[in-house]
DNA sequence: CTAAGTGTACCATGCAGCATAGTACACTGT
DNA sequence: ACAGTGTACTATGCTGCATGGTACACTTAG
């Protein structure tokens, strides 16, 4: 389903968490699909069960998915999905301190821009 | 000298080397500038000394900072810094990483994209 | 030379977050 | 009834971080 990576500085559950959150948002995982079990995915990637249902959690909370006690977790209606203002000046902070990491390696202002529209036309044909 | 947030994901020392980084970069401490002593800066700021200097001991390192024992130490030649390979590339994935956030909040690419433009002129500008 | 200030290296402690293991309970569908 | 589901809880160990404290070698100012 998804790659962890055992060194990343982001712990486990965060890593289910985005994994899953880009599987939606880009309708790898349909509206209204299963979800594989707590249990099932925790085998699956070899992580403790404990560990997938707090990713379930964040992303319930989230509103990427929701619950049906005794039956499953399905995927939302992402269309349904508002963009969490709070959310959102979090990344635009995030975003911005990724960009500075460009100036602070010695790289000139026009060179850090000109490998963020790099990266971000490759994550466009990638995306499509 | 700067600003601490105790709430931040990043860890105190991750934020003292940033901020340093930064007033490095920007030229508001100047190449060969002496840095506050580790036991002055952590009083200055109130955090330990032994915090103060892990942020030292990584900028050195990185060949931000240089140290004369028993003197003190200063700001480096930052047109000597090299672009180190490895830490560019960290930088890119999490630039990546960063930009896609965006689309997982559900913005769509090119309100992504402007967004990210946005910051970035921001970004220059401020940094003048 | 002496004293103060500097970087540097340790060690011990406490704390928080994370991941794990295990148990238990309520719910649903077959 | 049973199997599978989500959910909750406790306990344990690990790691990184921050702190407090001590110690030593070095350099500069007096």
């Amino acid at each position: 389903m998804f790659q962890l990576d055992l060194k990343s500085r982001k712990s486990i559950y965060e890593q289910v968490t985005d994994n899953l959150k880009e599987l939606i948002m880009t309708g790898i995982l349909a509206s209204g699909e299963k979800l594989p079990s707590v249990r099932e995915l925790s085998k699956t990637i070899t992580v403790n069960p404990n560990t997938v249902q707090k990713a379930y959690r964040e992303l319930e909370r989230q509103g990427y998915i929701y619950t049906t006690s005794g039956v499953g977790t399905f995927v939302a209606d992402i269309s349904q999905i508002r963009v969490d203002a709070h959310a959102l000046e979090r990344a635009r902070a995030a975003f911005d301190e990724a960009f500075r990491e460009f100036l602070f390696l010695g790289l000139s202002f026009d060179d850090a821009q000109r490998i963020a529209l790099e990266i971000m036309e490759q994550r466009r044909l990638s995306d499509d």
